[in-house]
DNA sequence: GGCATAATTCTATTATTCTTGAAATGTGGA
DNA sequence: TCCACATTTCAAGAATAATAGAATTATGCC
């Protein structure tokens, strides 16, 4: 994960539509929502709401699908897990646990990436 | 947590210079450092550093405190947990463990919050 | 092919955010 | 008290993002 791609994911996040979107979507799991029906659940315009999923997938946090004349869009979990896991890397210099993502005080190989060993903790 | 206070949060993320400032002083650990350290460590103009330390502070992600005419930042990681876990509540309609922090499978009491849940797994 | 539905794209307007330099505030030491 | 340093606040201009309505594309069904 780059600087600038943590950017835009935080930044797609970070408006009170896409945010309730996101967050409906990962409570729906893998299977998704067509849009229709997100719309019908957050109460806003066809047009908004497409913007809105532009962000969101531009952004790399959800996916898209058709299924018959229906557009479905579901959380991309690794993405968002890649988004935490960035956003606690190398927490306090690696020597406490502040957090759930925090990397613990393992001893690494010089040159071994926070990131990598952040990757391989990642689940789905 | 709320909508607002989490969209504050997430914007206050989304921007570079402020991401990097943010990562930086999650690295530092609970110590923090001067304004005037991080603003050689990022190579911002003071002006600029002020306002993007408001911004964070302001989203609630870092805290202040004077030590002689230094002010010291540090990252609040209580905050930083409860983002992470508002994202993640009630992940996959709880039915699996799609991520680190996802709320897995538990029964819970009628009424119970997941809110209250995930900030009972928060650590610090 | 023709129609209805599902969703996106386009365009204009409005609102918000970032940057910069200058001025102001607060703190500790001579 | 006076000075130097650390940091914040202020103001103006430039850039970016959100909203709404109208028009367009794509799909499935008759």
């Amino acid at each position: 994960m780059t600087p600038a791609e943590a950017v835009t994911a935080l930044g797609a996040l970070a408006q009170e539509t896409r945010l309730a979107l996101f967050r409906l979507l990962v409570q729906k799991g893998p299977q998704g929502l067509s849009a229709g029906a997100i719309g019908e659940a957050l109460g806003i315009l066809p047009s908004s709401l497409s913007f809105h999923l532009a962000q969101l997938s531009h952004a790399g946090l959800i996916t898209q699908r058709r299924l018959g004349r229906h557009l479905y869009y579901a959380a991309d979990f690794a993405a968002m897990n890649g988004l935490m896991a960035y956003l606690t890397e190398n927490c306090c210099a690696g020597s406490a646990v502040c957090a759930p993502g925090c990397s613990p005080p393992i001893s690494r190989t010089k040159g071994e990436s926070h990131e990598a060993v952040s990757r391989s903790r990642q689940r789905r």
